[in-house]
DNA sequence: CTCCAGGGATGAT
DNA sequence: ATCATCCATGGA
């Protein structure tokens, strides 16, 4: 006998139906994805999927029996896609990158990792807070703020705090930043935080821009220095050329690749020379493979 | 205890 | 333009 319950689409508190998407592993390596330091505020859940938000919405990605992929769900399908950059043909990708050795030992120990298309805001934020801090530090940095200034929303598995808008943490101060225990890095978020609350600079109307006009453009904001404003082009303007240099990156290239280039320009100027038009996204296997496969050598196990 | 972390701003050369 | 120093905080 059939039953049409089992068939029912699940609805939210609110009773709104909520799409969502199927995402075979191949497709996309959620677990590399959202290790690999890029976003800070998704945390596992217990079933083994993942839980965050995008946006004002909860979403949930709950894996699916024998292997079988994801179940992403919270957010319009659309909305799924772009987040987690799936309408991007990887292997495509891929094929722009160099044959070398490290970085084909990168590409198979995450072959689905994929860089995400963040909310600027919030990719922004997070990065300012980033300085000299690990990972783990900005997770705990980036849940704190939105516990704290956050608005929360209804989720599957109960509640979730989205990330604080400008507003809320220009009104929180440097003060109330410090409290979330980002240290020093609490005066520059404040001040940006203030720039972008006033309209000053829109985020928005900064994705018209050309690679070089946006980079001057978020430079001008303060704790936004070469590092910052390369990650934020990447993780939250898909402008997958961009390479960050942080000390993992520094180490990776001048131990695999430039050993004799002193400067950080020399270093960006090679990287983007010799990793291509999509260096940044090459970049990022070469960081989640140095950080966390112990491959950076000098680092800490 | 010491050393380090997905750096940036500042002041001295 | 390049360089040294300092910046808070927690993990290893």
């Amino acid at each position: 006998m059939r039953t049409c319950a089992a068939k029912m689409p699940v609805r939210a508190a609110t009773g709104q139906v909520r799409d969502s998407l199927r995402v075979s592993r191949a497709m996309l390596d959620l677990d590399a994805t959202l290790r690999s330091g890029q976003a800070f505020g998704w945390v596992a859940s217990p079933e083994g999927g993942w839980r965050g938000t995008i946006g004002r919405e909860a979403v949930e990605a709950v894996p699916l029996p024998c292997g079988g992929g994801w179940k992403l769900r919270g957010a319009a399908p659309a909305t799924l896609r772009r987040y987690f950059g799936l309408d991007l043909d990887l292997s495509r990708v891929v094929a722009t990158f160099p044959g070398d050795t490290f970085m084909q030992e990168s590409l198979r120990y995450a072959p689905g990792l994929r860089i995400l298309c963040q909310p600027p805001w919030e990719c922004l934020a997070s990065f300012i807070t980033s300085a000299l801090k690990q990972v783990a530090q900005i997770q705990r940095v980036s849940h704190a703020m939105r516990e704290r200034y956050g608005e929360p929303v209804d989720a599957p598995w109960g509640k979730a705090c989205c990330f604080p808008a400008a507003v809320a943490l220009a009104a929180a101060g440097e003060e109330g930043l410090r409290a979330c225990g980002m240290g020093f890095r609490a005066r520059p978020l404040a001040r940006t935080a203030r720039i972008i609350a006033s309209g000053e600079i829109r985020l928005e109307d900064l994705a018209q821009l050309s690679d070089a006009e946006l980079e001057a453009a978020l430079l001008t904001l303060p704790g936004v220095g070469p590092k910052i404003a390369a990650c934020v082009m990447l993780f939250a303007y898909g402008r997958h050329g961009a390479f960050p240099i942080d000390v993992w990156m520094e180490r990776v290239l001048r131990e695999r690749y430039a050993p004799e280039m002193a400067t950080q320009r020399e270093l960006r100027d090679f990287a983007r020379s010799y990793f291509g038009p999509c260096a940044g996204y090459a970049q990022q296997y070469l960081f989640h493979y140095a950080r966390t496969a112990g491959a950076g050598r000098s680092a800490p196990s």
